[in-house]
DNA sequence: GCCAAACCTTGATCTGGATCAAGGCGGCTG
DNA sequence: CAGCCGCCTTGATCCAGATCAAGGTTTGGC
């Protein structure tokens, strides 16, 4: 899709550097992909509360220009790997080859669908559906060292407060909502951290949809 | 942006037509500017319960393949009026046209923003403050007949069925909260549909953002 | 290894919004 | 114009999830 001598400006132009857990990424004018890690957006009520409206997991394309006026801020949640590249650089090989824009387009729209699943699941789910939905959108995004055919196993890369302020909920019930997955045997919990999903299908079904 | 011919083109190709309120509007392959009226977008869940994620109102586009799988459904809630375009023509001048590919994608994002402020409303807003963001919002969208400087009027497109199923909440709530907003003075409510807000101001520091 | 801090779990109680219930309007239709 | 039907409002009660409270567990620093 792109010719030798694009390639050649981008390797050119293109930097990789890591981020630790927490560090929150300025918008600084590039297009970044994600090798390794998850990013979280926050959106900030003036009065603190918060609300994760989206993640980027490893591969995903990261940086676009927010509207400015809305206080969207980006942050790594594990270490984050990131190679990238100044966007002038990316918005004028897009205008030369459109594949580039339809790939840029493509991704918006695929964060799109994202957001009105979770605008449906904040609006209409209870609790229980709003884990479990969770639990199924992690084992999918993140690359898993354990993976059998109906079972997977995977390090949680969020807190208990970071779940709630993606779910709507409070840590309290974010926390009783997973004691209660493992004590029906529908999970397991090793360190905090790390879940094992004993089938998919037993979390599917209670997921709501 | 486009040439002489590609105008021609879109000429030829171009439809018009107008649908009822209440009309479904199926995934025909066409994209189309929505010329008058407003048009909702309904996920639903298996069980009925229904979250709107979206709406259209003019002179909005309108009429992206959504991912097939996402059961999404577009209605029109008002009489609407729409010209549409095959979407392979529109496909096709985009790739000749890297304007034309601006705008689609700042279209998409500018849609992402919206459903992410969304979000965070059903998330973390509290049921008035739901109430109030969404009256901003539809007086921002309604073109108003009646509007001077800090003073607005406008007919809701939406039954408070809509309403509820656009913030999360159930009818008796969204019916009560209006009614508290008259009862304090910073709306008039007319007809059951017929809105007008005082001073944008006394909405908006009741938005919690 | 000990201590402190950060994070997580669990229990008790409270409450915002849901649910259940009972009318109140318009707006059609005959 | 009566009667019905679809929507909306308001009141009473209930409950899912919030809040308040009290430890437990893990991690890291010294």
């Amino acid at each position: 899709m792109l010719n030798a001598r694009q390639l050649a400006e981008l390797a050119r132009a293109s930097s990789r550097h890591e981020v630790l857990a927490g560090t929150e990424l300025p918008d600084d004018g590039t297009y970044s992909n994600v090798l390794s890690g998850v990013v979280k957006l926050t959106r900030i009520l003036s009065d603190g509360r918060q609300q994760i409206v989206g993640f980027h997991f490893a591969p995903d394309f990261l940086g676009r220009p927010f509207e400015p006026k809305r206080p969207i801020k980006a942050e790594a949640l594990t270490k984050v790997a990131l190679c990238s590249f100044p966007r002038t650089i990316i918005d004028r090989m897009a205008d030369d080859t459109p594949e580039l824009g339809h790939r840029l387009l493509n991704h918006a729209l695929s964060e799109l669908d994202e957001a009105r699943d979770w605008m449906t699941a904040l609006g209409r789910k209870t609790a229980s559906e709003k884990v479990a939905s969770f639990l199924l959108m992690i084992a999918r995004n993140v690359v898993s060292a354990n993976r059998s055919a109906s079972s997977v196993s995977f390090d949680l890369p969020l807190s208990r407060a970071d779940i709630a302020d993606f779910l709507g909920l409070t840590i309290e019930t974010v926390s009783r909502e997973l004691s209660r997955l493992r004590a029906d045997g529908v999970i397991r919990i090793a360190n905090k951290r790390h879940i094992s999903l004993e089938s998919t299908g037993r979390i599917e079904g209670r997921c709501g949809d």
